[in-house]
Order: C-alpha cells, then structure tokens, then sequence
DNA sequence: AATTAGCACTCAATACAACAGAGTGCTAAC
DNA sequence: GTTAGCACTCTGTTGTATTGAGTGCTAATT
C-alpha cells in the first residue's frame, strides 16, 4: 500500500523536525515551519491518517505526533535524501587521520571510530577482524629464558598477535629455529580455523622426537589464537548525555550498561555481511537497544569482509548524516587498509 | 589539636552511617543505632563542635550532618579500621584468576581491575607499566614481505610491542638478521627512554653501508616505544549508578566524562610513588574528581614499582574496605609478576 | 468532495499552598 | 555536665488550580 504523495510529505517533515527537536510535532509546526500551502487542519486529518496506518504515534491525546519505529524505516527506505558529508567534515577527517601513525589496522580503526563518534555525536563501534577467519601469514618464536618463549603470530589481515609459553625445558636455539620453520610451513596459508587436529598431528608426526616440547608449545598457541577471536571498541560512549531523551537517568543506565557488555555488543555487530544496515529500534534483538538503532557497515579489503564499524544511538537518529558519513569512512578505511595490506 | 575520645565516637559513628545510608545523619540516629549510652541532646551538642571544628557539615538546617572531607581525611587516618577481605571475597578472587589464562602483563593486570571494581563497586582503573621506563630484554624484526616488516620489542616487564615498518627496498634475511642481532646487541638492556641519539648514533656507526635501511627502521622503532608510554585500563565505570549521588544526571555525567579522557586519568594516576594513598574530594586536583575520592596503590616487581591500580567513587566511599581489598589484590599482582617475570 | 475555521475537550506541565516530619538550637531543670 | 522539652527551620510531599499546546469533530466554505 503506497502512500500519497502529500502523506509522505507530511511524514517526511514531521520525521525531520522531530530528529531536530525531540519534542512530539504538532500540526500548527509543520504548516508553519515547512510551508504546506495547506492548513493545520487538514494536515491534522493527514496525521490522523498516519497515525492509523502505523507511521506516527501520539505520547498522550493533548500532544504532536512522534514517529514509530515503521514510520523510521519508511523514512530510511523511500523518504530521506542521503546527505554527503560537508567540506569541513571531510576536512576533520583529513586532519585526524594526519595526525595519527596510521600503521597497523587495531590503530586504524579505532582512529576511524573516533573520527566517527566524533562528526556523528553518537556513540561508535568497530569491530576487528576475526582471527579465526583470518590466514596465518608468518609465526615467530621468540626466545626469552631458558623456558619461556614469545610466539608471534600474523596474519593476512594485518592482526599480531602474541602470547606467552612456557616450555618444560631449555632447548637449544637451533631446535626452536627447527620448530619455527616447521610451524611456518605447515600453517601458514591457512585459516586460524583450519588449523585442527589433523593438522596438528601432522606436525608432531613430522617431528618426532620432539613431543614434549611441540606439546608444550603448540596447545597454548592454538588456544591464545582461538580463545578471543574478535575485538569491539568503542567510542564517544558518553555521547548519549546530549539527547534529551537520556535525561531519564534510567535509560542512560541502561545504555551505558550494554557498552561494558562486549559479548552482547559482539553479538550485534557480528551478524550479516551486506554492506550498510539500519535496524531500527524493536527491530532490534537485544531488549538493551529497543529503543535505539544502530547502522553497520563492514569494511573490507578487496571482496573479503574484514569487520563492523558503525554507530548505536537513539532511534530518532540523524540517519540520512549518519548513513552519509559512514559510507565516506568505509569508503575511506577500505583505501587505507588496502594501501596498507596489499602488495 | 586533639579531639576529645567521645567526639571521635561520635564522628566515626556518623561517617559510617553516612557511608552507608547516603542520608544525612541526625543525633537521634546515632543514640539509637549506635547505642552510646547517651542523650540525644548531648550528641547534639558534640555534633555542633564537630561541625564548627569542620569535621562535618550541613546540608540545611533542618537536616542531619554529613562528614566534610577534612572528617573523612582524619577519618581515614585516624579512626577507621582496616577491613580485611571476607572469606567470601578472598574465593571471589581465586574464581576469578582460576578462571582465565594468566600469561601477559596487560592480561594479569585488566584481570585484577576487573575484580577490583567487582568485588568494591566503584570503578577501577590499573595504570600499565612505562615503557619508557621499562629495559629492552629482546628485539625481533619479522620480515612480512619484500618491503614489510613488523618489529617486535619484549620488555623486562613483559610489555610485547610491535610496529609495522616499510623499507626502501628490499634486503636479504640475512642482513636483516645481522640488523637484528645488532639493534638487540646494542639496546638490551637499556631502558626505552635511555636510548638517545648517541646511542642510535653508535649504532649507524657499527652498520656503516645499511645507512638507508637504518635510517627506515629505527626512527620508526624508535617513535613507536616512545609515542605511548603506558595505557590506563578502566573497568566497572557504569558502577557509579548505584550510588544516589550520581542520580542527578549531571554528576553522571560530568564523572563519566572524565573516564573518557584518558589524558586525565593518566596524569592522576602517574603520580608519586609510594605505597597506598587516598586523595579525598577537593584534594584532588582536578575539578571533575572534586567531588570524587580516590584510593591507589602501586604494584610492583621486587622492589621497582610498574604501574598503578586504584578506585575511582564517591567521596562517601567504603575506604575500610577498598584499602583492605586493594592491599590484598596488590599483593596478590606482586607475586603473580614475581613467578611470571622473575627467573 | 476536499478544505478550512472554529470550538470544545484532553492532558501534561507548572505553580502554589498546606502539611507533615525530621532535625536542630536553646533554655531550664536535673 | 547532661538531658528533657519546646519552638523553630527547612525540605519534601500532597493536593488543587491554572495554563497552554494540541487534538478531533462539526459546520461552513470553496
């Protein structure tokens, strides 16, 4: 059922005037505000017509309209112009990404979310790339005492990570550089997740003679790879005290309580791989974003996916900005990391 | 000038009511509740002369006392006793440490945050140990491509680092090794911030001919120990809500405010060295935490202190308890590090 | 038939007065 | 020196009246 086009003028102008002011719409506004060349009376009918259809909700009888979460998602689909971010915010981004070593990709996205929360003044997420679908690119063993040794691990998608292990006892430079290049070998290429028993096996088969040792090593670095697959972090989490509608200390609690809950946060910004996404208020499943919408985008290097950055914030959200400069930072980082990553 | 004993009766007694009930005191209360075996007139009387000595304050005339910050200041240094952990928390924090794999520094340290701000509800923060004050123990180029490598620096104190870094044009592995071996010839055994120009100098000299692929690598290496000192790692920040004094959203705001910049808690948390200090309200120095009281300690490694690790809460703050379980849980860090670091 | 002016109605928000209650300081008695 | 008693102060709550924004409906207008 399509809307005629009057209706969605008025929907558009009270979705606008209700982002911009956080207070419920009433129809006198919008005859005033936006020249309707119609009056209040028949915009109230126009109103009272969207009410009924699902598009705008009334708090109480005496006052405005305020959109539903149906009638945001209408907004977002088929109303709303797609604002391109100005000069002086492509500005801000330039000068932030100028004044920050831009080398390896923890530093860069969470440069990009500051950068983010900070034009947006909502609160930003992103996601690191998941370890385990990432391929080993390179393994170091470093060294440190006689029984303990750092193992260094790359991968493709840039991430180091590194992890502690101790080993029975001292061996001898030569046979750790044996097992280095063994190691190397036999992962490298692969995917952290690919890396399972048979795999495993083969090495010790390989190297016989050296169980306790490979033992040693080998579980912990498995572990350490697969024990925390992907980071979040966040920024501008104390963003939310600039909308009225956080003044209700109840609401900021819980908002801010979702942030200390990584699982969770992981949880939403794991799911689906298309490129932008909006999901608006109940559309929500968490009951901790309700009342709030969050647009995701991945970042990618080439075809392949990498990870999540994206913005949580009240669901009367300034989407055609947000969605706006989210595409430009995208857009933006997927340069960066494949100036980066490639070559 | 020395209080009479009955005076510090009574004004322990109203800090500790205080500290629990968040509720002005009034003289009746403490006759009742803390049975003193005398008249609530009396008590009155001494509460006027604690009030004009400046232990405690007024809200309004009509309204109980609460403790100034001059009487939890001597509160803490006089009158409280130390509460030593419960049983019940002492098992809290072996569940917790049980619980995760202990292996590096940064690990060890966000792990005893965590429980801190569990166990006291306050919000904790644990400050990381300087680089620039920590000694290089082991230096690791890892060649990653023809013009990539990612440097890896281990620290006597366990902080692993590493920095991308292109090179002009490819090398051989084995003057890359002959690098290595030299840049850890050279620095291990320094502290970050002792390697200066000279010492940089001496090693161009020794490597005469790899002036450019010098000239890429340790400038980078160089700025990257350098650029971040030491991270500062919060946990139970949204704590401060079960706390009425931070139902008026503003206080809430402006405290949470604060954990966003990191800066700040830097500054306050490098400072001075020894072993457990309180700043209460306005002794502290910035104007967010005036209001705010906070107790740190430092942990350490023998006998050279690595970092921080404190609370952050209100000034009306269970200080008997925070202290006793921040005495235990450094003692408890002391020695993991000793059995992790020290061989 | 669509639009609009007009009006009665609703309801949240605000302001104000009355009141209750907790706690004080002071005085006088013990 | 201590305490009982009392007048006084001030906050917080409750109840009432008022205001004003905005609506829905009806009747008149185009």
């Amino acid at each position: 059922m399509s809307l005629g086009e009057r209706k969605k003028t008025i929907l558009r102008a009270v979705i606008i005037d209700y982002i911009d002011t956080a207070e419920p719409v009433g129809s006198r506004t919008i005859a005033k505000k936006y020249e309707m060349g119609i009056s209040s009376a028949t915009i109230r009918n126009e109103m009272a017509d969207l009410e009924e259809l699902g598009y705008l909700e009334q708090p109480h009888t005496s006052a405005g309209r305020i959109p539903s979460d149906k009638g945001y998602r209408f907004f977002v689909n088929e109303l709303m112009e797609l604002q391109r971010p100005s000069n002086y915010e492509i500005e801000a981004v330039r000068n932030f990404l100028d004044r920050t070593t831009i080398d390896e990709i923890d530093n860069i996205i969470k440069q990009i979310s500051k950068i983010l929360s900070n034009i947006t003044q909502y609160t930003s997420a992103v996601l690191s790339p998941s370890v385990k679908k990432s391929s080993v690119k390179s393994i170091q063993l470093i060294q440190l005492s006689l029984t303990d040794i750092i193992a260094v691990v790359i991968t493709d998608t840039g991430i180091v990570r590194h992890c502690k292990i101790k080993i029975p006892r001292p061996i001898s430079s030569n046979t750790l550089i044996a097992i280095n290049n063994m190691l190397n070998e036999k992962l490298a290429g692969l995917t952290v997740e690919d890396i399972d028993l048979s795999v495993i096996s083969s090495i010790q088969l390989e190297m016989k003679g050296y169980d306790e040792i490979l033992n040693s090593i080998i579980p912990v670095l498995n572990e350490s790879l697969k024990s925390f697959d992907c980071d979040i972090f966040l920024d501008g989490t104390t963003n939310i005290f600039h909308y009225p509608e956080y003044n209700d200390i109840e609401k900021a609690k819980n908002f801010l309580s979702l942030l200390e809950h990584k699982e969770k946060l992981l949880d939403i910004f794991s799911e689906d791989d298309s490129n932008i996404t909006v999901s608006i208020g109940k559309e929500n499943i968490y009951d901790e974003v309700k009342e709030c919408s969050i647009v995701k985008a991945s970042y990618k290097i080439g075809d392949k996916t990498l990870g999540k950055i994206g913005v949580i914030g009240p669901t009367r959200m300034n989407y055609a900005k947000v969605i706006g400069i989210l595409k430009y930072l995208t857009d933006t980082l997927n340069n960066m990391l494949k100036n980066q990553l490639d070559e």
